[in-house]
RNA sequence: GGGGGAGUGUCCCGAGCGGCAAAGGGGGCGGACUGUAAAUCCGCUGGCUAUGCCUUCGUAGGUUCGAGUCCUACCUCCCCCA
């Protein structure tokens, strides 16, 4: 989409430079104007508690945005979450509740003010939620204003709605709307706060043209669209996935130690993609990291852990994770840092099955996969593997640290913490 | 409106003469080898107070000693004719 061009601005020439353009309208104009104060949003639902890495390449362009001195906007969808995405969707999203949705965007809050600055000023970086305008639509004034603009011959031949249509799923009334109320947020941020850009995931570029083009029609606007690749590992994995589940990017959800793990753990074909996308590291020293060959590319993969962590969870938190990993992996000793999990120091006094204490901890989902793993040669206590399922854990297992350490594979490690 | 077909292990795809906790993949987890990588090889992949018990094959009934499998109704989807 950029091939051959140069972009003059430092906005775009980082962002292209890093590997986060995959489409964009009109590079030219665009990089003119990101020359000067440019206001640019991502729309995030709030479907979910927290954030995971999957959406942490549309935040970085924010963050990139605000720091090549423009103003970053992340668009809460608080009013389309109740309304449902039909992009890349088999099937109709739940609908949730008003509750749930302010709990999520609450979680989600959090995570954004570890990237963005929200000071007032020029390049203060706003978040508001679409339900601020949706809510108070009126349905006759919408369809007047706003539906004159949208050719229902256009939607259907685009990929979310064709898609749909081509496999016989249904897809309701109110789901074909979402792209008109997105296109409307584009128009809405225009108007409010001057934004020329809206930037997200390949899968929402139909979406943010239909803003694009709405912006003309009703206010004659020049908007841009620019979107960021789907990311996958290099085996072709999808990103943000590991045994637990989603790479979530609250503490409470994913310990700070298993999320510098994850990145610790990346293929070595990704690490320097991911330095480029994940950290603020500048170039020349990521490319330095990428020339380390054979086993020394884990340093480049600890670098790519600090950097990732230290971005979400805080220097702080990443430094911890990468001593207790330091402890963990190449000491093999017991670090206190690890993730842990309290238990009543009576219920240690009376024992408790080895099998029970591996669910208690998080590590496996029932007492049949405990034994299944044990087994498999997978659980160990204190290091030393677990060969009898009646096993039990008691107070004579606490180790120096007073902790008792359960692990489940090479990788996987929880403390015992009794209270 | 008429005719034909499909829905299977709560990740997905998919076999399944009335004895089935249900073949086989993919994915995932564990083990070995490594560099906390990749590739490769091996094991596991319903729950439990466990030589037994409980819950699973779209939903609800029925036949049967016994039903994923047969019958009835219903739901959802696909194809053909009008």
């Amino acid at each position: 989409m950029t091939d051959g061009f140069r972009p003059k601005s430092d906005f775009l020439r980082a962002l292209t430079e890093r590997g986060f353009v995959h489409q964009c309208t009109d590079a030219a104009a665009l990089d003119a104007a990101a020359a000067g104060g440019l206001v640019a949003y991502v729309g995030f639902d709030c479907t979910a508690p927290s954030l995971h890495v999957g959406s942490l390449v549309p935040i970085m362009t924010l963050a990139w945005l605000q720091r090549t001195g423009g103003k970053p906007i992340a668009l809460m969808g608080d009013g389309t979450t109740r309304v449902g995405d039909p992009s890349g969707k088999d099937e109709t999203r739940k609908i949730l509740s008003l509750d749930a949705i302010e709990a999520n965007k609450a979680g989600i809050r959090k995570v954004f003010s570890r990237f963005l600055d929200f000071a007032d000023g020029p390049t203060g970086a706003l978040m508001p939620g679409n339900a601020e305008w949706l809510a108070p639509l009126n349905y006759i004034d919408f369809l007047r204003d706003v539906g004159r603009h949208f050719s229902v011959n256009r939607m259907l031949a685009m990929d979310s709605v064709k898609l749909r249509i081509e496999r016989d799923q249904e897809m309701s009334f109110l789901e074909f709307n979402y792209m008109c109320l997105q296109a409307y947020d584009f128009v809405e941020l225009h108007r409010r706060h001057g934004c020329t850009l809206q930037m997200g995931g390949s899968d929402q570029w139909g979406n943010i043209i239909n803003g694009v083009d709405l912006g003309r029609r009703m206010d004659g606007a020049k908007l841009h669209a620019l979107t960021t690749p789907l990311l996958t590992t290099a085996s072709g994995a999808k990103m943000g996935k590991t045994a637990a589940g989603a790479v979530w990017l609250d503490a409470t959800m994913l310990a700070p130690f298993d999320y510098w793990q994850y990145w610790r753990n990346v293929e070595d074909a990704d690490v320097g993609r991911f330095l480029k996308l994940f950290t603020f590291l500048p170039m020349d020293e990521i490319a330095r990291l990428v020339a380390l060959g054979g086993a020394e590319i884990n340093e480049a993969k600890k670098a790519l852990a600090d950097e990732a962590t230290a971005l979400v969870h805080g220097r702080e938190e990443a430094a911890k994770a990468a001593a207790a990993a330091r402890r963990t992996f190449e000491e093999g000793a017991v670090s206190a840092d690890l993730p842990s999990v309290e238990i009543a120091a009576r219920e240690l006094d009376e024992g408790m099955g080895a099998l029970a204490a591996f669910v208690r901890a998080g590590l496996c989902a029932s007492n049949g996969e405990a034994r299944r793993q044990m087994k498999g040669g997978g659980l160990r206590i204190n290091d030393r593997a677990v060969d009898d399922e009646r096993a039990r854990v008691g107070r004579a297992d606490l180790t120096a640290e007073g902790v008792v350490k359960l692990s489940l594979g090479r990788k996987r490690h929880v403390l015992l913490r009794p209270v």
